[in-house]
DNA sequence: CTGAAAGCGCTAACAG
DNA sequence: CTGTTAGCGCTTTCAG
């Protein structure tokens, strides 16, 4: 007879919830077995459990066996962090993804994509949403940190992350993604903001418009810089006078699109075309069109794909990111990190597509005011 | 003189990587600090160093003072997971978050609701797709108890939740979001399913629809179950036969739904209304009504609202749940727990909202076959 | 108010 | 092939 089978949870439970009493083998369910309880069980020292849950070689075949029935039978489930402590590499298996919001669809694609490269490496992803919010974001560095993730992937909210370069020294990988560092050296995966930009301008520009607004972001996000700076280029190749163009920056969600866009066409010479620069203003954009009855009539193009874009009337023409493909490369890079890659540190410059589906294409109309 | 002043990091690097010299105060900025060495540096004991960074009382002014100093000179960042092996409570403040799919919509915001209800306390979130399978749903609650959190939210994948007892029984705190568990007893959060169904149900019937058709997902999942049951409970309600109403279930993504209901107008009597029992076969149906060119006069209500909805032409009426509400009392759940509560597991249901767009109130019309 | 010693669950480094 | 001892970074316990 094994000593397994003698050892069966008994359905005896203490008084107390406490376990008071010093039984070799805890067969009591209410605690949490640890690598001793097995190793009592299946009759083997600590080490020879340790080697079966690792998958360490130099155990036979029979006593795999043996520690494998004992750690079912009392439901084991080894402490990661506990190992951790004393183990060679150190490694928590364990990535902290920090994006503006969890509630949105780019930064849940790049959640989607991190953790599929995560999976496969039987790592585990904290996620923490950071609103813009630069205090947040150091707190949920620092709560990351704390847990000793092995890495870290941010779309940073603050304008200067120099309280990283301790961290970064040290060695823990850190990938930026959708906006680049300021103040640290270090990876980062980006749309080419510029260009797309550029791109959508151009696009509207080649349908005969001439008076272009932009409507977009913070101006002290990089990003949102970026885009401006690819519409006003832009605008200038093609010999319009930028001074003039509408340019609406400061706008942060849907209603603040909308009303800022309202605002426009309630001034002087309104605009035949937009260019907005970022999802959420996008959908502010389209609201106020519609309410204007002027969506039929006034081209746009957003940066940044919209849900359902395609199923508007009219379709909504963008600059498409490609956040699946950014999310997978940002975790490339961690990965590729951890595995020992020293080499200076990268900017991957994910390409953005331009999708016509009608918005983009109409040709400007003037304003019956 | 402090200890502190005259030990600042030194910029000398030692050739090898590793810090093989026994310095007391390692100031080699690569080596991760510890309490020991916070406590060196300010000249302490390591557990004065311990009271002051958990705020723990009777430490004096002027030594708070200097373990701070000397923590943050260093960069110092407790290491959670090492104090929690021998603290009293264990808990890692952390939660486990297991849905179908971060890159979703519904997901999304449940996700966020737990994030802003953990955030307040100190908690940290892992989050994982399950996308429907059993087996990854129990390779991630493992690998989230291997990392000891101190509680699991989880849309279930899986039929029966039995592996999930042993753990229940120590009491981990489990509540189950969308989805009622099986075969174990826990906390839920769902939505009101098949009044749901029924209030979309009856909607279509007061516009003078009798020939509605049900769309919805795989069978095997309780909720779709329960949509459906409300779909055809409201039917016979009304005194429609049910035996004839076309039900087309095993759907999951917008292009098995845009098929079926391709299918289900290239044959004979097609209906004059469909209620779509989940958002992305709400997404399906509206691709093929208006690849049909019958989207302004084949009614639709769908269960669970769509992004943008409002937006489109006609606008998608739907049975909205709420997401934010959901993720919000289950993290309370988790966190009542917690705290001690030992009452029965509760099951909380959440109501659903008729929102009216347009595409809901279209009168019947007789196919133009 | 402060610190030394023991121990949390596990792995490294040796013995056998 | 297997077990023993020490120690990871921290908190507990207990003694100043």
């Amino acid at each position: 007879m094994t000593p397994l089978s003698d050892a069966e949870p008994t359905p005896v439970e203490t008084a107390a919830g406490r376990t008071d009493e010093s039984l070799p083998v805890d067969a009591r369910s209410r605690a949490r077995p640890t690598m001793r309880h097995v190793a009592t069980l299946a009759g083997v020292g600590v080490k020879t459990v340790s080697r079966v849950i690792n998958g360490e070689p130099n155990v036979s075949a029979a006593t795999i066996e043996r520690v494998m029935r004992a750690a079912r039978s009392l439901d084991y489930e080894p402490d990661l962090h506990a190992g951790n402590l004393r183990r060679a590499d150190g490694r928590t298996r364990t990535l902290g993804l920090l994006v503006g919001s969890v509630d949105n669809p780019f930064a849940g694609a790049v959640h989607r994509a991190v953790e599929d490269a995560a999976l496969a490496r039987g790592v585990a992803v904290f996620a923490s949403s950071l609103d813009d919010d630069p205090e947040r974001e150091q707190a949920a560095v620092s709560a990351f940190l704390r847990r000793r993730v092995d890495g870290l992937i941010l779309t940073t909210a603050s304008e200067d992350q120099a309280y990283l370069a301790p961290e970064l020294r040290r060695g823990t990988p850190v990938v930026f993604v959708d906006r680049q560092p300021a103040g640290v050296t270090s990876d980062s995966v980006v749309s080419d903001n510029t260009a797309g930009a550029a791109l959508a301008t151009r696009h509207l520009i080649s349908h005969g418009h001439r008076r272009l607004a932009y409507l977009g972001d913070r101006h002290d996000i990089r990003t949102a810089q970026e885009r401006r700076r690819g519409f006003l280029d832009e605008l200038g190749r093609a010999g319009i006078a930028t001074g003039d163009a509408p340019v609406v920056e400061g706008l942060h969600d849907e209603e603040t699109a909308r009303l800022a866009t309202l605002a426009l066409f309630d001034a002087d010479e309104p605009p035949t075309a937009i260019f907005s620069a970022q999802n959420l203003v996008t959908i502010g954009v389209i609201r106020a069109l519609r309410e204007l009855d002027r969506h039929l009539d006034v081209a746009l193009v957003g940066f940044d794909d919209v849900p359902l874009g395609d199923l508007l009337v009219p379709g909504v023409t963008v600059v498409a990111q490609d956040p699946h493909a950014i999310g997978r490369l940002a975790a490339e890079r961690v990965f590729a990190r951890l595995d020992g890659d020293e080499s200076p540190a990268e900017r991957i410059i994910v390409p953005t597509r331009l999708v016509e589906r009608g918005s983009g294409e109409l040709p400007p109309r003037v304003s019956a005011r």
